[in-house]
DNA sequence: GTGAAAGCGCTAACAA
DNA sequence: TTGTTAGCGCTTTCAC
């Protein structure tokens, strides 16, 4: 049980060399000879090394700084929420020594994310948080960051072929899945559900595409017959033709449920409810933003699926603080529970604490 | 942003004294004169000291030991999430020199509970996790640690009067809410919505009380009109009796929802609704155990609220290693949401990582 | 009461 | 290619 910890020393010992080459060997910086290499690890596996953590960061008085790059949380407030799990994580890593810029780009603009990540590979920071809404920009970006060594997690949303060191969101097609659940939910029989985009910018596109298959799925997997789905796809900015198709919609007497996938989409269709009555259509949308809480206390909105952006954000920095600092590698994906948010529980989800944990 | 860290010995020498004294002062062991101290305060407030956390562990070479009482996980499902928690914090805190022992006791005899914890506190732990079941036997237990001086964490249920270092659980109220509401949701017009306890022992007929508030209150606070609501209660011993009984409530063709509160008698409702169907049924209980897991994706439970025993472990070990080793204290009282499981999210939560996080 | 000094285990600069 | 050594910031022992 509690038999004494080998350190370094004892490797050392056992393989008749001095601290200094193992210290060499441990972080492979090369200037090794064959033969003590050889000894040393053997030495390691032997005396089962485990390093000790915290005399680690003792010793090597480096500081750690970490780039964050995240849309403009005063244009959203879904990346509002981000910030604040990256401002949070400041305060847990500072007794480290770790430094955490935060840089924002235009959600809307693409060349602004171009400028912004030139400015940050500039800084040369140890390891970066990003949320990759621009694919094309992004991937290049990514390519130069490998060259040049630099770790970096991505969240929010996933560049598989970016081979990351880690990506932390949510399943997208299952996601969907959830939401069709949740419209469809104590409802028999025949009926029309409605997957509504409204969309603000194009780089999303693949996403909402994603949560449509899933919403799509699970009305075919659980077919009751007569069962009838739709989508609607708008620009944000057509706003007369949205509220237009709205009404067309609500007016299907067949209207059982609705999914909204983007946040200015649930606004609209909430305030459209709110205003012309909600005819026991059932509605559903994402995230925990201040007017959507606002809507689900009210009846309006059913029920929100949550992503959780505070916290995807706050545990991006936490695997990246954690690689630097203690080298352990975080799981390629952390995928979040689909939480499902009803007026009942919604106080008990307010008021959780963010664990780091 | 970035100035130079003030050290014990930058302390010391602002005060004119040595970094010894000074550390006298910092962990107030005494041995300090009036005159000293004062200037050794004055230093510390003036070169705003923080200490490096890293550097006392290292300093201080301690091994930590926490005692984890639970009831025994042979005999409940949910005690062997609690454990699984335990194990993989174990996991977590073994770099720092932590040792984190499991005491079992039976869950259904508070002699076992007493000579237990006996045990453990003559193995005079630095800590204590501690699941209370036996309220009357764990609130002396407690106050004997507190005068020993050896910090507790509760989880599960909660002792308020205990004075814990922390509590990690759900709020109850709110529990048997969500319960009435999802056992609601889509439901128009008149109905019988049941809350069942199947009783295994007495100790928690508190909580199960308090479940049942909830659970009416939704109802109160929701009328829909022509609502009924009824509680049944039942010992787990009359096995015969459980099965009349839920069949004459089951043959209320009114009878739109039932919560059923004890795993137990999750199990032996499902059972009986699988047998006899569903008739419409809306069926919500507790928690992702093997059995209710498979009822979910059968249909035969519509929705799950998961209380996380796993996760409450963990964090209670978690809570209680960061005080030890860096004297943060934990939330008073950490309460987790309200999670609502449902076949489409199911997965996501069982492929969801633990964080220590 | 006080201060000096030797650790804790590891890193990294430097001399050999 | 190697070994030696002086830190990192704090704790703790021990002599005064």
């Amino acid at each position: 049980m509690g038999q004494k910890k080998n350190r370094i020393k004892d490797i050392a010992f056992h393989a008749g060399v001095s601290v200094g080459t193992v210290d060499r060997v441990l972080h492979n910086r090369g200037r090794v000879s064959e033969e003590a290499l050889k000894k040393v690890q053997e030495a390691i596996i032997k005396v089962d090394y485990k390093p000790n953590l915290i005399a680690r960061t003792l010793g090597s008085r480096k500081r750690h700084y970490i780039a964050a790059i995240i849309p403009d949380p005063s244009l959203d407030e879904y990346w509002t929420q981000s910030s604040l799990g990256i401002k949070q994580s400041i305060a847990e890593w500072a007794p480290y020594d770790f430094q955490i810029d935060t840089y924002h780009f235009n959600l809307y603009d693409k060349n602004s994310f171009k400028s912004i990540s030139e400015e940050v590979y500039l800084t040369k920071p140890d390891g970066i948080l990003l949320a990759p809404i621009f694919y094309k920009e992004t991937l290049p970006f990514l390519m130069l960051c490998k060259t040049a060594g630099i770790p970096y997690v991505l969240f929010n949303s996933n560049i598989p072929e970016a081979s990351s060191l880690s990506f932390i969101g949510q399943n997208l097609l299952e996601s969907g899945k959830v939401g069709g659940e949740l419209c469809h939910i104590g409802h028999h029989g025949p009926g029309t559900f409605a997957i509504l985009h409204i969309n603000e910018n194009i780089q999303n596109a693949v996403h909402l595409l994603e949560k449509e298959k899933g919403f799509r799925k699970f009305f075919e997997e659980n077919q009751s017959g007569g069962v009838q789905v739709v989508s609607l796809d708008l620009e944000s900015s057509e706003a007369a033709k949205i509220n237009q198709e709205i009404e067309l919609l609500v007016a299907d007497p067949q209207l059982k449920g609705i999914l909204v996938t983007t946040s200015k989409g649930l606004s609209i269709v909430s305030a459209f409810l709110e205003r012309n009555g909600k005819k026991g259509i059932r509605l559903v949308g994402y995230d925990l933003l201040e007017e959507n809480i606002r809507y689900l206390k009210a009846g309006i909105i059913d029920f929100l699926i949550n992503q959780n952006p505070k916290r995807q954000a706050f545990l991006g920095i936490h695997h990246l603080s954690n690689y630097l600092l203690l080298k352990k590698e975080p799981p390629a994906m952390d995928l979040f529970p689909l939480e499902i948010i009803t007026p009942q529980n919604l106080d008990s989800y307010l008021n959780a604490r963010l664990h780091s944990y």
